[in-house]
RNA sequence: GGAGAGAUGUCCGAGUGGUUGAUGGAGGCGGUCUUGAAAACCGUUGAGGGUCACACCUCCGGGGGUUCGAAUCCCUCUCUCUCCGCCA
């Protein structure tokens, strides 16, 4: 969330923001209730300070006459707190739910505009291969090559779930393992999540957990939800936590399964591996001081260039353009790599910077030079989707007789320098 | 899963229902003393809201209740520890 604050000072600038964003978003109201809020929170203050000295009164001996005469007192100022905390409480949630609705500042620099061709296209790194033969679709390839089974998928867990097998197994561990070690080489703490997170948690990072629009599963008879990514995990564990000005930035790298919904996706041309249920992925995620975010936003990006670069995947990069950015995202920039099979470009990574609008939210908090708390900023960016980089190998490195070369920095780990059709 | 114990400020640790936001110690910071340091002594040291600044309010694991008044009593949840069982 937005510094309430920072609202009510520069109402104009918030407003002009949400225009912007393209979201829809009432900060004159949120600036009417949170006064509304204030006002009667002034009042209940001023009776509970009665309830404090009525009770303060009948600390010694008194006669009797007279305490029962400030019990009478105590009863009438006990009813009148009660009737105004339910209104209290009433104009908390209403306030609240408008508050949440405003989304991040934007960053100067990002393209104003409401869709994602609004976005900037800042480069374009490989060239698309020129093939001599008709690319195949990851999906013909993998069923080929017998490295991805959906039929399995589909029948023991239904639609948009698949096997990893043979090459498709190994080339997932292999992508795990070449982003892990690249990450912690720059200095991320590599870590394994839980799947499963509570409700509280996710609703902190700002995901829906419930609900027709939600995107989430949710564990019957239990407060435990999928995550849908690790940012959720990673995030969740500094909740209410004030961290040392001299730790950061703390720069983890977090691999988990995601799990989505996808409820409203069908439909979409969403072929194969590129929309699942369930992938793989190795998210970074950064905490960082308020003076550090916009450099480290860069650092995730390069980093992961470095990583498609290294991979031989050509990829462009967008920086997203307001409409498009999502609440919490301050600047946002995309890669998308190159898939033959679809023609075009398709998204791969993400990186954004949230500033401290999740920060407010979940509490997390650093101690100054000063020995002030303030909170902290939140980067987060993926280094491996698994299933998406599947498609652009197999797609960008697929040869005329349907085997598949392995990049050269997978090689070590898969064992092999090719995924060759099995004789079957 | 069964039985028991516990959760208080940066940490350790007190706390009969009414000057307890909280005794005491440790640690941190400031000072006196000292050439300097240690020791000793003195002072200071949680967070949030609110205010120009005060005032004032809230917070003793979370939630609910009893009471004129709750860290203290009751209910409930969560977590931690010990013992037993089960298990990769």
């Amino acid at each position: 969330m937005v510094d309430i604050k920072f609202v009510k000072e520069n109402l104009e600038i918030v407003k002009e923001n949400i225009k912007k964003r393209n979201v829809k978003a009432d900060a004159e109201k949120v600036i009417e209730l949170y006064n509304k809020k204030n006002s009667l929170q002034l009042q209940l203050d001023g009776i509970r300070n009665k309830k404090n000295e009525n009770a303060q009164k009948m600390k010694g001996k008194l006669p009797e006459d007279e305490r029962n005469k400030l019990i009478e007192e105590g009863k009438d100022i006990k009813n009148q707190i009660a009737s105004l905390e339910e209104e209290q409480k009433k104009l908390e949630e209403e306030y609240l739910s408008e508050y949440i609705k405003l989304p991040n500042l934007t960053h100067p620099t990002t393209p104003i505009g409401d869709t994602d061709k609004d976005s900037t296209e800042l480069k374009k790194v490989g060239n698309p291969r020129q093939f001599n033969f008709k690319p195949k679709d990851h999906t013909v390839l993998a069923n080929d090559l017998d490295i991805v089974d959906f039929e399995a998928g589909a029948s023991v867990a239904g639609q948009k779930f698949y096997y990893l097998k043979n090459e498709g197994c190994l080339l997932e561990l292999a992508l795990v393992q070449f982003a892990m070690r690249l990450l912690v080489e720059k200095g991320f703490t590599p870590y394994m999540t839980p799947d499963m997170a509570k409700s509280s948690i996710l609703e902190g990072i700002g995901f829906a957990p419930r609900g027709n629009e939600t995107n989430i599963y949710s564990i019957e008879n239990s407060d435990l939800c999928l995550i849908a990514t690790a940012e959720i995990t990673i995030g969740g564990m500094f909740l209410n936590k004030v961290l040392e000005e001299k730790n950061l930035p703390l720069k983890m790298a977090g691999f988990s399964h995601c799990f989505r919904t996808e409820a409203g996706a069908a439909g979409q041309a969403t072929r194969g591996l590129y929309r699942v249920h369930q992938f793989s992925k190795v998210e970074m995620f950064v905490i960082c001081k308020p003076e550090d975010s916009d450099k480290i936003l860069e650092d995730l990006r390069s980093i992961e260039e470095e990583i498609y670069t290294k991979l031989g995947i050509p990829y462009r990069v967008l920086d997203i353009a307001s409409g498009d950015l999502g609440n919490p995202a301050y600047k946002k920039y995309d890669l998308e790599a190159w898939m033959p099979g679809r023609g075009e470009y398709g998204e791969i990574t993400s990186t954004s910077n949230c500033t401290d609008f999740q920060s407010r939210r979940l509490n997390i908090k650093f101690k100054d030079s000063e020995g002030k708390n303030k909170f902290v900023h939140m980067l987060n960016g993926t280094a491996i989707a698994v299933p998406r980089v599947i498609i652009s190998i197999l797609e960008n490195f697929q040869r005329e007789d349907g085997s598949v070369e392995i990049p050269e920095v997978l090689v070590p780990y898969i064992g092999s320098k090719e995924i060759t059709r099995k004789g079957k």
